[in-house]
DNA sequence: CTGAAAGCGCTTACAG
DNA sequence: CTGAAAGCGCTTACAG
């Protein structure tokens, strides 16, 4: 492996001015002297090494996306806002995934610490305080993205889960719809927690009750709870389903019970599916800025780094209804 | 932030000893000191820092996974199949995504190289020679998954693409059909054109014709090319998909015409979908060993990086077919 | 515009 | 079992 020292050498100048040609960071360099460095730089097949310089600067040019999900299809769309948002500035972005496991969360933020992350953005557990205070005691900022982190002071940038499932079951309600069950999550994220309090504000609005049955943000969870409020009595007419995972399993169970959508019963979702339209029938989903929210995660990523005593900033984004064919108004068939 | 040397004074032994204990590489140290060690550096918050290491070794213990469409479902399954096998063997995995652009696959290459990645992982446009090479040469082993990289002598992991689509078209051509058009892909990619020789071997073999038309890889030029093939006359009564993002196409071209499926044709496509059995009817497909293939090339750079000598491996996967709806016999009603 | 030299924070071969 | 010291390969403040 040709070093900076071998290029110095074959192009008789110092490792100072072949550091300079080659990191072209502005200084100035006499023609000659950058055409003989380049030269033997290309001669020696000399390939950059961002070790020592992450090492000097006690810190890489890398961003790191910590997510909950990999399968989930929320997170593509986050990965790309976040990917052209870095490239812009000159970063780069590795993703991590967590599948929801605390351990994994807590082993990827002590990865990222240890290789000196230039900033980290996070879907938390929420079970990782230390891992993510490690982070910031060392100063490499961490960025709080689809759910919010309690009791650290950090930047955020989330969904308006609140609004988005009021949406969802206002416009149930307006329907006609009066029994709307929702299969909800594990309360310890701040986007299910937020999608459950729109759900009973929508329903308190309108002077209605509801039924919460509850999943685990994967499709068997939602499976398993769909039919828990299946066999119970009084059906539901509607179900809003907390996230894109969860409606898989939904949709799942009605089909093996042989409801019709949205006849007897209508479905909506919080985050929309790649296949959302082809499904029986196309679903109607709370569609969220996906792609936006990776893009100003790096933004308040990059803002931190410039200023690292800026007061925190909780971007939130709204969502919007994506109406289709899976809700309807209630044909009453139903007792 | 405080450093090893900063523990040491704390503990009052060198940095070579607060080394030992810390790294926990097996060198005896006595009972008393290894306390001492660890009081202060818990002391002090002492953070582990990777970067000397890196440096010192040339090397981290981070393998990179450079997948070529982050939206491809069939892609988690693989990122998983290699977290869980790398971890096992105290390395971490970061993932990368190019979106099939062959500039961000070489920048993701040179990002790799700079910051001296343990082994990449990578499923290539192949036009990225280059960038592989530079990794080659500078000792970092890559293994080509999903697509082998032509012209070059590395490890590979792929699927059995040319059985898979000969199991695919040979059910069709088994259930009667003998108009049998293939929705494809660009030829660059060694698994699509295998794909499309898996497709024309079994029409051969049966001593039929074939119709393929040409898509991209993603849902709009599946849309595409199904409308382009479903206008032309005579209409196939099969249509063989060559991956998930393009069956997606497929179906919204098909939905649209109002096509009823299986009944006027029939869909099998090459790779599962999450909610494949919630389509508009169930898909049948060639289900791929994701998981597996993940795992496999995180062992084959395993082996490499202990025999760097070794004698390249080749391993390639069988698919398998899961029959559900959306194919059927022709029912003779088209022309 | 250019160079000599220090330094980033670890790890390890060597000596004791 | 432990320490002094060299070294990994860059970057940059300083001097000229």
């Amino acid at each position: 492996m040709a070093t900076m020292k071998d290029v110095a050498i074959r192009a008789r100048v110092s490792t100072a001015t072949v550091s300079r040609v080659l990191s072209r960071n502005g200084e100035k360099v006499s023609e000659d002297t950058l055409q003989r460095v380049a030269e033997a730089a290309k001669d020696l097949g000399y390939q950059p090494n961002h070790l020592p310089r992450n090492l000097r600067y006690s810190s890489s040019r890398t961003f790191a996306l910590i997510i909950s999900d990999i399968a989930n299809p929320f997170f593509p769309a986050v990965a790309r806002g976040c990917e052209d948002a870095a490239q812009e500035s000159g970063y780069s972005v590795v993703l991590s995934n967590t599948d929801e496991n605390p351990e994994r969360e807590l082993s990827s933020l002590r990865v990222m610490a240890a290789e000196r992350a230039a900033g980290v953005m996070v879907a938390s557990t929420g079970k990782t305080h230390e891992g993510v205070r490690a982070l910031l005691g060392m100063g490499i900022p961490v960025v709080a993205l689809d759910r919010l982190i309690e009791d650290i002071e950090i930047d955020s940038v989330t969904v308006d889960n609140n609004d988005g499932a009021y949406q969802a079951v206002d416009h149930l309600v307006q329907e006609g719809h009066t029994r709307i069950a929702m299969i909800s999550g594990p309360q310890w994220a701040s986007s299910i927690r937020d999608r459950q309090f729109g759900y009973e504000r929508a329903l308190r609005a309108h002077g209605l009750e509801g039924r919460v049955s509850e999943g685990n943000l994967r499709p068997d969870g939602g499976y398993a709870a769909t039919l828990e409020v299946l066999a119970s009595s009084p059906t539901p007419t509607a179900i809003f389903s907390v996230n894109n995972q969860t409606t898989v399993g939904v949709l799942r169970a009605i089909a093996e019970r042989g409801v019709p959508i949205p006849e007897d019963i209508s479905i909506i979702g919080f985050d929309d599916l790649p296949t959302g339209e082809l499904l029986i029938p196309p679903l109607s989903v709370v569609s969220q800025p996906s792609y936006e929210l990776g893009a100003r995660a790096v933004e308040l990523l990059l803002r931190r780094i410039d200023d690292p005593t800026a007061p925190y900033e909780h971007v939130v984004l709204k969502p919007t209804l994506t109406l289709r064919a899976s809700t309807s108004s209630p044909t009453g068939r139903v007792q």
